[in-house]
DNA sequence: AAGCATTACGGCGTACGTAATGATT
DNA sequence: AATCATTACGTACGCCGTAATGCTT
């Protein structure tokens, strides 16, 4: 490839530097030391800078320094440069390392009233200058468009590899019903009751009305479709239904953990499980995140550890 | 020499520029076509950016870019790095193309008005953007401390073989008189009757009432000194006092040339000449200098030649 | 004599291009 | 299929350090 002359601005910028320490140290060895290079180094610059702008920027007569006129006007504009880099570093070390700025978090509505809001609300309050945002949606979001700096998701949607994925806990899902609908209903003790039972569904699954059923004691599964006629993609809907003795509901542990301290809803077949979920928090990079999303995981991280 | 890491300002500023171009231009090959390097180059500069800066700046999703938080702020900075690279290099070709700045030129008074000002008259007149900066003095003057771009000096001071010194014409010398002072002093024929005669010196050399006199046409060379009793460093008055009839003076030839042409004052040994002079113009530096330096030094040199 | 700038020379690093790969429309 | 970004790899130029030289105080 023939670069003919001049580059435009790629070329000169590391001289124009050298050349702002030149002069504002007033001497090449100054400079150098400032610089941490050889004096050499320096001379050797500032005379390519020379040669490519094709104009001589100061004289030197080995113990004073003075600029040409070109050069005096060309020190404005190489000052300029290194204040603006600076500028930007500072910026960026800023952004890095200091918990300021702003984050952006998706997940779905009821992720984040019941456990991201929870997880994050006195860590949110510690640091004030830290403006977060959250986008709760039901639909998909492409991270990248929305600049989503952390998303929390449920497994196994992981799909794009591109992103990386922090598991935060597992999640289990439980059978509940309301112990009115129980009270009215035949006695639910192995799995094969559950067809004359109704599901209402919470369609986060393909299939939401195929259950697999793992005893716990033995590990035998056994696969088991249910009746439902009630669906819903709103858990609040689906546990209002089931409070009311509607059916039962396949729902994960954290959604209901209060309506089973209260009462209000009970776990039917304690004795399997459901397969668990996988909470995810993502990413879209692994590597020199941010300190505030660094830190914004391992606040997520240790909230669902303790709870 | 271990650099253990980050040497400041020095690196990524070809990084920035790189990056600048890219979020301009919202592609990393359209950058490289702006650049003119391949997209290749492009990518690996912004990782090594990136790495250095030790943050994500930019997500790719392979047909569109987002600016991360950090890499929106610095792209701020990067641009400011382009745009005063770009004006320093727009100010110095200005400089350096066009007659336009300041322009120092330094003389002796009288080289100044009899000489520098009628050569450059129209010059001046045909280029207002210029503002043209004479600096006359009898004094030395040092050429970097004053800033001078052109100084205008006699042979043979030309001891710094810093400076780079053009020739603009040859100064004769002559030795001439009043025609009253002739009238009445002893006729001057032949090298030896100068002694008879008193010198007004101009102090200009070193011996200055020393003579050497080349007979024309054999080239036969005298040394003579003259008496004096009269001395100055002012040519106005030398050549007043010649004029009054006081005695001969030895005076450049442009000097005197009205005083020649009206007959107030005559050369005498017309036969013999005194060493000439050379008129020179002497730069900082040969190379490399801005339009209007060299331009004025053509104007000079021309004005010399066809005078 | 000491400090400073310039130059030549040589070595090391790095910035780049080529080419292959994978992703996206 | 076409355009785009990334990566590995080899090369060549550029930057820099060493050392010698010259200049100034």
């Amino acid at each position: 490839m023939c670069n003919s002359l001049g580059e435009s601005m790629l070329d000169n910028l590391r001289g124009m530097a050298v050349f702002a320490s030149v002069v504002g140290h007033g001497s090449f060895s100054g400079s150098a030391r400032e610089l941490g290079i050889t004096t050499s180094a320096v001379s050797q610059q500032i005379r390519s800078l020379e040669n490519e702008l094709g104009v001589v920027l100061l004289h030197r007569s080995t113990r004073k320094l003075s600029l040409t006129e070109a050069g005096e006007s060309f020190y404005e504009a190489a000052k300029d440069v290194v204040s603006a880099a600076e500028q930007g570093r500072i910026r960026v070390n800023q952004l890095r390392d200091e918990l300021a700025g702003s984050l952006r978090i998706a997940t779905t509505p009821e992720l984040g009233v019941h456990h991201i809001l929870p997880a994050l609300s006195t860590w949110m309050a510690a640091h004030d200058d830290l403006s977060i945002n959250y986008l709760a949606d039901n639909h998909y979001v492409d991270m990248i468009d929305e600049r989503i700096d952390i998303a929390v998701r449920m497994s196994p949607s992981i799909d794009d590899h591109a992103l990386s994925s922090y598991p935060l806990t597992d999640v289990r899902q439980l059978l509940v019903a309301s112990p009115q609908y129980l009270r009215q209903h035949p006695k639910i003790e192995s799995p094969k009751d559950l067809s004359e039972h109704n599901l209402i569904c919470i369609e986060l699954t393909k299939d939401p009305a195929i259950l697999e059923l793992t005893q716990t004691e033995t590990g035998k599964k056994t696969r088991i479709k249910m009746q439902s006629r009630m669906h819903t993609n709103n858990v609040f809907m689906a546990t209002t239904l089931a409070k009311e003795g509607h059916g039962l509901i396949r729902v994960m542990e954290m959604d209901v953990r209060k309506e089973l301290e209260s009462g209000a809803l009970v776990e039917v077949l304690t004795g399997y499980k459901l397969p668990s979920f996988v909470l995810y928090a993502v990413t879209l990079s692994r590597e020199q995140q941010p300190a505030k999303i660094v830190r914004c995981l391992e606040v997520l991280k240790k909230y669902f550890q303790t709870n």
